[in-house]
DNA sequence: GAAATTTATCGAAACGTTTCGATTTGTTTT
DNA sequence: AAAACAAATCGAAACGTTTCGATAAATTTC
């Protein structure tokens, strides 16, 4: 392996010397720069990432942490930290908590691999969120809370999304209103589900009936929208907490021979690109992915430079009118128990 | 900042010593270990990775670069390559090379911050591959073919695909196909095309009337497809280069009142998570993502343990049957220039 | 043309680990 | 109880950089 000190050599230098001038440095005369940039392209020299990290304490990338590096969901959110990142002259490095929750995550947020950090993943222990966090490594959570120095938070105002669309279904005459969840380690579905409560309860409707859990994957709406439509009563509308829930909803209506919107109004949750194919369209609540992104990576900075931020941000939430709702039957819609 | 001296000092043990502690070797006593582990706990000392990759030399970790990290289009792949990844006790990162072509990538590519590579981006240059490409850092590259020491390249039998499709059209009937590739700098784009002119050329067609180059975007699509039918003649069916490519052919079509499949049949490429709920549903060509991960992790580990290894694999492709093609009308589907 | 000033180069220390070989301590063998 | 051995601890050197302060060389000033 070829080291600086084999440029240097090489050039007829010192190491310092070398060093001045594979760093550009202006210290160095111009033509002991060529001499020295020449013997470490002939020796294909490469410097080592390590070495410089640890002499300047600072590594100049920021951490950006998802629970499945996969998922639809991310692409805006991505496209924005990344760019803020960027701008500030920061790489982006992304990495997921598959395979021991944290794994990876802890090797680079604890053994002071990055400068910052933006977590979206329920799975990153609060511990280790905490133990990570200090001055040079600011961190930013997502969708849920957590206290601590050097942390700070922002969602998307689920609360509000997840009432605007149960009012939406109540404005157009819907009053069983059906819930399905996601997972209960998901603050944004709880928060979700708040909303929901609340605009129900607002038109004095008390409904328990109607509310299951799924687990944000479509075949948990499937099975979940089959225990549904097994009961006796029938909602009107299901609102679901997410939109690959719904997917599987409407697999699971089709399959009882009920059709969207006319028997069952839906709405979905995230607005993921499939949404806008599926028939019909879904109607659905968009995030500010990408705002959310790009707040996240401002905050990081504004951290980092030890400028006095707000601990939590809450980003306002769109609702998307497409055709999968619209007023209910007059006479409402009673099923009769399982039918197949 | 907390360093493993202040450890050792605070334990009332030697540096050395404590480092053997915090490692959990066991050239030390149980009671030191503890002693240890308890002062590390005190002081909240965090390790310093790089310190520790300086002097081990391997960082255990390998990077995947992809040109948007947000793409639907990689969720299988990178599922792969991270099992694979875990499996061998090692993580995964991922970076783009969004802003600057070889900037991220560059640092953790040229500075050895990493053990080896899977690359899935065009914008990467061959000369970064070739001079980062190591003993200690293997890099396999995907969809493109790259020469050079440590360099291996997986691949999707695009021509095969292509012909394929091209063959599925004909099999149905159509001989008048169009093709809307993708942009010039992909070469599984080109491979496509290869194989669709292949199957063309069997049968003694000689189409150089519909072809059409788009930039793997929807929009590219919709344009493309939009050039193509205001021509005089029209083809009875389109075989896109990708499956985004393909829903803005749907969108075109629908505009100039035309259906799929009974006026144009359609295929697309790749199977993204939308093709299924178009409608009606995208009959496309598959491509073993999953497989393509998995293999290019497995060769990057192959290679660093020093096996020989090809330096070159293709994995074969599938066709998903779907909704999108019928058999052309008998008399050949005449456009008479623009419609609207 | 010598003194003062600037510019270019150098040597050495530091960053925080790991790890080798040497030393000390504790245990067993005779 | 001394000799032989094993186990635990220690000191110091490395890893490849950056950067400070010191020296040497080149330039300007009087």
């Amino acid at each position: 392996m070829v080291t600086i000190k084999d440029v240097a050599k090489h050039a007829g230098v010192a190491l310092s010397t070398a060093s001045y001038a594979l760093s550009g440095s202006d210290k160095v005369s111009p033509k002991t720069r060529e001499l020295v940039l020449q013997a470490a392209k002939e020796l294909n020299y490469q410097k080592n990432g390590f070495a410089m990290d640890l002499k300047r304490k600072s590594t100049k990338t920021i951490l950006l942490i998802l629970s499945d590096l996969s998922g639809p969901y991310y692409s805006e959110l991505i496209r924005g930290t990344q760019e803020v990142t960027l701008s500030n002259g920061f790489d982006l490095i992304a990495c997921s908590s598959v395979g021991g929750a944290d794994s990876t995550a802890y090797k680079f947020l604890q053994e002071r691999r990055v400068d910052g950090a933006i977590v979206l993943d329920p799975n990153i222990s609060e511990h280790l969120l905490r133990e990570s966090a200090r001055e040079g490594c600011p961190i930013v959570v997502m969708d849920r809370y957590v206290e601590g120095d050097f942390i700070m938070n922002v969602a998307a105002d689920n609360v509000q999304g997840g009432y605007e669309a149960t009012r939406y279904l109540m404005e157009q005459g819907h009053r069983d209103i059906a819930w399905i969840g996601g997972p209960s380690n998901s603050l944004g579905s709880q928060h979700r589900k708040e909303g929901y409560l609340k605009a129900l309860q607002e038109e004095g409707i008390a409904n328990t009936k109607w509310m299951l859990v799924g687990n944000f994957t479509e075949e948990g709406g499937y099975h979940s929208t089959k225990v549904l439509l097994m009961q006796e009563e029938r909602p009107t509308a299901i609102f679901y907490g997410n939109d690959e829930m719904a997917i599987g909803g409407y697999k699971a209506l089709r399959e009882f021979g009920l059709s969207v919107p006319e028997d069952v109004s839906i709405v979905g949750f995230d607005d993921i690109q499939v949404a806008e194919y599926l028939s019909p369209p879904l109607t659905t609540v968009r995030q500010p992915k990408y705002e959310m992104g790009t707040m996240a990576a401002h905050l990081v900075f504004q951290a980092m430079g030890g400028e006095y931020v707000n601990k939590s941000y809450k980003l306002k939430i769109e609702l998307i009118e497409r055709l999968s709702c619209q007023p209910p039957r007059l006479a409402p819609n009673r099923g009769k128990g399982m039918e197949t």
